[in-house]
DNA sequence: CACGTCACG
DNA sequence: ACGTACGTGACGTGT
């Protein structure tokens, strides 16, 4: 027999701060719900208790009415993130059909103290749950303290606790009321700590003992000065201590054994916190959120269109109708990719690159093209995941996975249906992903031998820079170590520190930049920052991932950003130095094969178009219909300026201040950028939104109707949903309005170079011409191309990319051709 | 594995 | 009074 008392709140608090913030999509917090849990289900497994009960704190609340005007409406300032996962916490606990006691005025230690010293009476083992070590009084022959720690439970019996403190389980009452204990509000004597108290107890076993042995020589005077002080707070500390047993709660034990689940309940509530982990762990099926949300009309979504599933299971590819699929024989396979039927396709992409093949016709549908589209914030469209996510049973066998995938292709069917993403799943992610696919098989040559030496020179540099930095510090330490850089510049050198990170003293470039000129130590570092960034990053880093065809083969991945980008990866190719002059040296190896040329085009300004298309701001859509720069354009606006006088550096400004407005501005960060004061900073921006009306009136419209509705989305229909407007805390909100007002502009710019991207693709395989589309880097696109049609090549990209859409300003690209794509820039 | 840092659009 | 621009990926350090 024996009873498992939980001290909820502590368990609560512990997991809140123990666990980093998790929420669900919709920004609800479930840190503390999740630890709560795991501490619960583990605590079960192992004790396997009779009887079970939580308590909680239900303390009279009290308003504190200070200078702040009483804002303290949660005891002890519990944050809003903690108080908001109480009341789930409690509905879940009901669910599993565990009692909960609470009792007004009465903290759960006293419903603990209750519950424990009945079981004692009765002789029932008593195991107490909790995080803080008030308890270890009320430890007894039949109580234990099970304290939960991050790194396993420690168990506390009386043996145990008198090898740590050696003192009884009672006397810590005793050591309290001494030592006090600032949680808790508990004066005890000034100047007596945890030590002193408890040598005092050891000593004379109780605070009378203590008092009755004043004149002891154990006890100094300067001690027996504060012990006379305090003896009046010391007794009454002692009555705050001491736990009461005597809680009026329902002490009949039949009422703890734990009722039936209920699972409904179970599976509502943790469905709406997708806490789909525990949900598993419970065996407990979610609620599928989709389909409930499309289940009012559902009528309304006709079934899809009959279409052969095609899957990979084990390297073999699957084909046929759901339920019966049947490997696809390798002979077969071009045939079949061919062939007329209909077909839906489960991560396009890699069953491209798996079988070889350059497309599979009429695919029509991809689950996992469609569930990127239906929740582009998902870090994982596995069959697994998905299954969870809209509950669907997880098929193991290729018959059964068929089902799966049909299942789950008709959920997100109607997920999408009557949104514009199912025009974009079908005419742009589907045939990208042969787009894509090509691009990686293709890749770009690297120039292995030039990397090679000038990695030697890099290395060189490093070496002597190293020694003078030694030199400087005075010893010898590891320089890319940001913990020992960071004592060297601010502790030995004693430089002005400036930001602290979390776990130090900051020292990135903009630290550095800062203390530049105070020592000369800084700019080294500065320098050995660059040249390791470029060795390692990139000379050594390429090096390892040179195919054996001597060229790169970077992962396109295509599910992967919450705007529509394309990322890419193994290596990033996308981020390859071109700021700096040392940097864009690397650019040389980047090469066209013997007899080719790089043919590289990027569009001129795409966000800013695209801002100026969607805003419908007819300063800014002039500006481009004139075809005029931009950020001159800005800075006569901003500086009242008429064009020709503005100079370089209010043109450098203005450029600022186009990136900012793209970004979801702030004046902080905008000063911080163009060093100016931020009330200047503020000034630019007032001024900016009162002549781009347009554009301002677009920005706080696209705010609130995400607030409205949840999500935003780009001029094809891409949507983005933003859980961070929901949430609570402001600085959440602050950025989820910027994701709001970036992510159109950054998604329509990304749609755009999609569809550019399928429309050059096919241009260049219709044409015959000798020439591949081997990069993209968002605005930018580089085929690789026989020198003998490199014209034809730079026109069809200028032409298919400039008129890929149709706004109402002008697309502009420009395109370069080279041997290498350093000289294409 | 998290963090700090830094490379790109 | 607060903390501060959007979106990525890779490296080295240190727990």
């Amino acid at each position: 027999m024996s009873f498992l008392i939980i001290d909820g709140n502590s368990i609560l608090n512990r997991s809140f701060y123990g666990i980093r913030i998790l929420t669900n999509t919709k920004g609800v917090p479930t840190n503390a719900v999740t630890g709560f849990m795991n501490t619960l289900l583990m605590l079960k497994k192992d004790i396997t208790p009779q009887y079970i009960a939580v308590a909680f704190d239900l303390k009279a609340p009290t308003f504190r009415h200070n200078m702040y005007g009483g804002y303290k409406a949660n005891r002890k300032g519990m944050p809003d993130e903690l108080a908001e996962q109480l009341p789930y916490t409690k509905k879940i606990i009901r669910a599993m059909g565990i009692q909960i006691i609470e009792k007004e005025g009465y903290e759960a230690d006293d419903i603990i103290g209750t519950i424990s010293a009945h079981c004692a009476e009765n002789g029932i083992k008593c195991t107490i749950s909790t995080g803080d070590r008030d308890s270890f009084q009320l430890v007894n022959e039949y109580v234990t303290v099970r304290l939960a720690r991050t790194k396993g439970d420690e168990y506390y019996t009386p043996n145990d606790i008198f090898c740590e403190y050696g003192v009884e389980p009672l006397q810590m009452i005793d050591v309290k009321a001494l030592m006090g204990d600032s949680s808790d509000n508990i004066p005890g004597v000034a100047g007596v700590g945890e030590k002193t108290a408890l040598s005092l107890i050891k000593e004379f076993k109780s605070i009378d003992g203590v008092y009755e042995n004043i004149g002891s020589p154990s006890i100094t005077a300067g001690l027996r000065k504060k012990l006379e002080n305090g003896k009046e707070s010391c007794y009454m500390s002692r009555r705050l201590a001491e736990i009461c047993l005597t809680a009026p709660i329902n002490l009949d034990l039949q009422s703890y054994i734990p009722a039936k689940r209920d699972e409904e309940t179970l599976s509502q509530i943790l469905s709406e916190l997708e806490m789909y982990k525990l949900l598993q762990k419970l065996e407990i099926k979610p609620r599928p959120l989709i389909q409930q949300k499309k289940a009012a009309d559902a009528e309304k979504i006709p079934l899809m269109e009959k279409a052969q599933i095609v899957f990979d299971d084990g390297g073999t590819v699957y084909a046929g109708d759901i339920g019966m699929p049947a490997p696809v024989e390798k002979d077969r396979l071009a045939d079949f990719a061919k062939s007329e039927q209909l077909k839906h396709t489960f991560n396009l992409k890699e069953t491209l690159s798996l079988t070889g093949l350059e497309n599979i016709s009429n695919t029509v549908f991809d689950t996992t093209l469609a569930a990127y589209l239906a929740e582009p914030d998902s870090a994982d469209y596995s069959a697994e995941k998905l299954c969870v996510r809209y509950g669907t049973p997880l098929g193991t066998t290729p018959q059964e996975k068929s089902i799966t995938i049909a299942d789950l292709n008709q959920k997100l069917y109607a997920e999408l249906y009557g949104q514009k993403a199912q025009e974009l799943l079908t005419t742009v992610e589907i045939p990208l992903a042969s787009v894509l696919c090509s691009m990686e098989r293709e890749g770009i040559k690297l120039d292995t031998d030039g990397i090679n030496a000038f990695g030697k020179r890099l290395d060189s540099e490093i070496n002597e820079i190293t020694s003078k930095i030694y030199e400087y510090a005075g010893e010898e330490f590891n320089i890319a170590s940001p913990k020992q850089l960071g004592t060297v510049l601010f502790d030995k050198l004693a430089l002005p520190f400036g930001k602290k990170t979390k776990t130090g003293y900051s020292t990135n470039a903009e630290v550095l930049e800062q203390l530049t000129d105070k020592h000369p130590i800084v700019p080294l570092i500065m320098e050995y920052r660059a040249l390791t960034k470029l060795s390692g990053t990139y000379v050594t880093g390429l090096l390892k991932v040179v195919g054996e065809d001597g060229r790169i083969h970077s992962t396109f991945k295509q599910t992967e950003t919450r705007t529509g980008r394309i990322s890419s990866a193994e290596p990033n190719i996308q981020n390859i130095p071109v700021r700096t002059e040392l940097g864009r040296e690397m650019r040389r190896f980047f090469t066209a094969k013997d007899g080719y040329l790089l043919v590289d085009a990027d569009y001129s300004q795409i966000e800013l178009r695209v801002l100026a298309h969607i805003s419908n701001d007819e300063i800014m859509k002039k500006a481009f219909n004139d075809g005029v720069d931009i950020h001159t354009v800005t800075a006569s606006q901003v500086f009242n300026q008429p064009m020709e006088w503005v100079t370089s550096e209010l043109r450098r400004k203005a450029k600022a201040v186009n990136f900012g407005i793209v970004y979801g501005i702030g004046a902080f960060s905008l000063s911080k950028d163009i060093g100016v004061t931020v009330r200047q900073a503020d000034a630019y921006i007032r001024e900016y939104l009162s002549k781009y009306s347009g554009v301002a009136s677009y920005m706080e419209k696209t705010v609130l109707d995400a607030q409205k509705t949840g999500y935003v989305e780009t001029l094809f229909g891409r949507r983005r949903y933003i859980k961070e407007l929901a949430a609570k805390n402001r600085i959440l909100q602050a950025l989820g309005k910027r994701i709001a007002m970036n992510t159109p502009i950054q998604g329509t710019a990304a749609d755009i170079i999609k569809i550019a991207m399928i429309k050059v693709y096919n241009r260049l395989k219709e044409s015959g011409l000798d020439a591949k589309l081997i990069l993209q880097v968002h605005d930018e696109l580089i085929v690789e191309a026989h020198e003998s049609c490199a014209d034809k090549v730079a026109a069809i990209l200028k032409e298919e990319m400039e008129n890929a859409v149709k706004l109402s300003v002008p697309m502009i690209v420009d395109v370069k051709t080279g041997k290498t794509w350093y000289e294409t820039h």
